[in-house]
DNA sequence: CGGCGCCATGGGAACGTTACCGCGATTAAA
DNA sequence: TTTAATCGCGGTAACGTTCCCATGGCGCCG
C-alpha cells in the first residue's frame, strides 16, 4: 500500500490500481473516445475507490483554462449587488464554473489590484462594474470582460449587461400619470454619475412624447443613499408648492430616506406625498407604505453578464450592450388621484 | 522579438530579456535572498517591461497551496449572509487570498457539489454554513474547515464560528424587562432547527436568573420568513390576553411579519404591540416604526472565520468554537411601559 | 599565500494533467 | 488471403513555477 492517507490521490494512483497507463485513466475519465467501456469502468471504479478528484489546477494549466470566473462590484454586502452576485454564481455554477468574488467598494485603486489578483489567477473572464475611468492594461493580454451597471456605458467598446434605464423611467413615469401625477418631482443622484444623466434624458424623452415641458418638474440633487434622499426631499418640501406632491426617486434608498422626511415633515405618504422608488431593494417592501418602485432584474442581470461573458470567451462578440427590462412593483405609496383630478398638467390638487 | 502579443508572458520571457537564468529570476521575483540588489532590479524592470503577471495555477500546482478560500452559505442574496461574505472577502484579500463563493440554497446535494467542487479547485480551506447532517467526504484528505452558523454546533470537532446566542437573547430581555417587559412572548422557528433550541434554552436560563416561571412565556413557531412571523402573530394576538403585549421574535424576517400583523388587525406598534428581532438586516430600519433588534455581528463573523481557517490551514487547532457577541439597535418599535408599570412580573396593563 | 567557505547563479526535476504520436492487434475491404 | 484502415492503449512532452543541488568565483582567515 503505497497510498499514504495525507497525500491526495493522483491519476496515476488510480492507473495502477486499475492497471492500466495514465493515459487510458484519462482518456476513461474525461469521457473522451477510443476506449473499451469495460477499460474506462474498471478506471472508474479504481478513481472512487481511491477518492480521486480531478486537480483543477493541473487542468487549468495544461489546458489554459482555469474553469473561473471573476466577479468585481462595489460592495457584495449591498443587496442589488448580491442578487447580481446570486445571478452569476447560479450561471457560473450551471456551467461547471466557480467565481471568484470582490468588493471594489468604488475605489479604483481596489478595483486595480483585484483585477490584477484576477488575472494572476489565470480566470477565464470577469464581469466588472466599472469604478475606474481607463482600462489600459485590462485587456492587454486579452481577458474576456464583460461589464455591467450603467457605468459600463463609459466603455462602448466592451460587452456590458444592465438595466434598461429608459424602459424603468417609462414604466414609473406611466405609472405616475395613470395614478394622476403626470409631472412629478424628482430626486436625482450627483451630477457626476452616469446614471443621472441616463435617468434625466430617459425622464425628458418621455415628457416631450406627451408634450409635457420637461423644464417644470422640480428636481432635486442627493448621494445614493438614505441621508441623500432625506436631505433632497427636506429640500423639495421647502418649495412653496400647494397640493399633492408626487416625487420619483432615482434609488431605493433616496425613495426610503424621502419618505422619512415626510414623516419627520408630519406629512403622510401616500395621503399627502406620493413616492416611488428605483431599485427593487428588500426593505422597501417593509417600509409602511410600502414602497412602490422600479424593480431592476438583479439576478437576471448577473445571469446574462455571464452567459455575454461565455460568448466573449469564445470570441463570438455578437452583442456589445444588452439592457435588461425592469418591472414595477406597486406597494402603495402612490396615492391614486386619477379619479379625482383626471388629466391635468401640473400638479394636482390635494384630496 | 519572440513575444506573441496573444500569449502571456512567463517567467523564462523575463529571464531571458533580463540576461538571467529562470532560477535568477524567480529568485528575484519571490523576494527570496541569495541575490545581487542589482540583479534584483534588472529582472523586476524586465518583469514589469514584458508586463509579466505571476500564474498562480502554477504557483499553486508547484507548492500545493492555491491561494484561494471556499465559501459555501446558504444564500449569498440573503442581506446576512451577504454580510458574512463581505467580511470573509476582505479579511482573504487582506491575506492576499481570493474567495470562491457559492449558495447552498439549504439543500445538501447542492451543498455537496458545491464542496466537491471546492476540493478540486484545491482550495486551501472552506468556510461552510453546513446544511448536510454528515460530512464524511469532506476531511478524508483533510480540506481544512472552519463552520459558520448556529447549525455548525452539531459538528463539535469542527471548529466554528456563530453569534453568541446567549448573549444575544440576554441583551434583548434585558432591555424588555428595562421597558417594562418581563415577560414577553417568543416567536420561534421550527422545532426542527438548531438555533431554535439555542434562542430558547437561552430564554429560559435568563428566566430562571430573574425568578421568572419560563412556562408563563406564550410561544408561536414559524418558519423564518415574513409570512411565518405574520402567522405566528396572527396566533399569538387570536390568544386572549389583555394589555400591552410584547414580543421576542427569533428573526427579523419574522419580526417585519408579526409587525405587518399588528398592522392588519388594526393596532399599532409599539402603542399596542412591542416588537424586537434579532439578526440587524438592513430593512428593519426602514420599517415603521424601526424594528428594534438585537443585531448579529455578520462581517465580523466572516472575518473571524477566515482567521480561524489560516489558524486550522496552519494546524493551530487553538479554539473550537468562537462566540461573537451582538449588539441591540434600538428604533423604537419597543414602547416604554417602565414608568406606567415599574416591576410587574406578569403582562403590564394597556398605556 | 593557500585552502576553505560562502554566495550568486544556472541546470534540472517535479507538481498533475492532457495532447500527440507510435505501436500492435483486430477487423473490414479488395 | 493479403493489405489497409481503424481502434485501443502506452510513452512522452509540455503547461509555468519553485526547490534542490552543482558550480564557479570571490573573500576571509589561518
Amino acid at each position: 500500500m503505497s497510498m499514504s492517507r495525507n497525500r491526495r490521490p493522483t491519476i496515476v494512483d488510480v492507473a495502477e490500481l486499475a492497471g492500466v497507463s495514465k493515459s487510458t485513466a484519462a482518456r476513461a475519465l474525461t469521457g473522451s473516445t477510443n476506449i473499451t467501456d469495460e477499460t474506462r469502468e474498471r478506471v472508474v471504479r479504481a478513481a472512487s475507490a481511491v477518492g480521486y478528484e480531478r486537480n483543477h489546477l493541473a487542468v487549468g494549466m495544461r489546458s489554459g483554462r482555469s474553469g473561473m470566473l471573476g466577479l468585481v462590484m462595489p460592495d457584495i454586502a449591498n443587496p442589488f449587488w448580491a442578487d447580481v452576485a446570486r445571478g452569476a454564481q447560479d450561471r457560473a455554477a450551471q456551467a461547471g464554473m466557480s467565481l471568484l468574488v470582490f468588493s471594489s467598494d468604488w475605489d479604483p485603486d481596489v478595483e486595480a489590484t483585484h483585477l490584477q489578483t484576477l488575472r494572476r489567477a489565470r480566470v477565464d473572464g470577469a464581469i466588472i462594474n466599472p469604478v475606474s475611468d481607463s482600462f489600459d492594461d485590462l485587456d492587454r493580454f486579452g481577458l474576456p470582460c464583460v461589464f455591467i451597471g450603467s457605468s459600463a456605458e463609459r466603455f462602448p467598446d466592451v460587452s456590458s449587461v444592465g438595466s434598461d434605464i429608459a424602459q424603468a423611467v417609462r414604466l414609473g413615469l406611466d405609472r405616475l400619470v395613470q395614478m394622476g401625477h403626470p409631472a412629478p418631482a424628482l430626486i436625482l443622484g450627483p451630477k457626476s454619475r452616469l446614471a443621472r444623466a441616463r435617468f434625466l434624458r430617459a425622464v425628458h424623452e418621455h415628457c416631450v412624447e406627451r408634450d409635457v415641458d420637461p423644464g417644470i418638474l422640480d428636481i432635486e440633487d442627493g448621494e445614493y443613499t438614505v441621508e441623500g434622499g432625506r436631505e433632497a426631499m427636506k429640500r423639495l418640501m421647502a418649495r412653496a408648492r400647494v397640493g399633492h406632491l408626487a416625487v420619483f426617486a432615482a434609488n431605493d434608498m433616496m425613495a426610503l430616506g424621502a419618505m422619512m422626511a415626510v414623516r419627520d415633515a408630519g406629512l403622510d405618504c401616500p395621503r399627502d406625498v406620493s413616492i416611488i422608488g428605483f431599485d427593487g431593494i428588500p426593505s422597501g417592501e417593509f417600509a409602511w407604505p410600502g414602497l412602490t418602485t422600479v424593480a431592476k432584474p438583479g439576478r437576471d442581470i448577473g445571469e446574462r453578464a455571464v452567459e455575454g461573458l461565455f460568448d466573449e470567451i469564445e470570441h463570438k462578440p455578437e452583442h456589445r450592450r444588452i439592457y435588461m427590462p425592469c418591472r414595477l412593483i406597486e406597494r402603495g405609496s402612490l396615492a391614486d388621484l386619477s379619479t379625482h383630478a383626471p388629466k391635468r398638467i401640473a400638479g394636482a390638487g390635494r384630496v
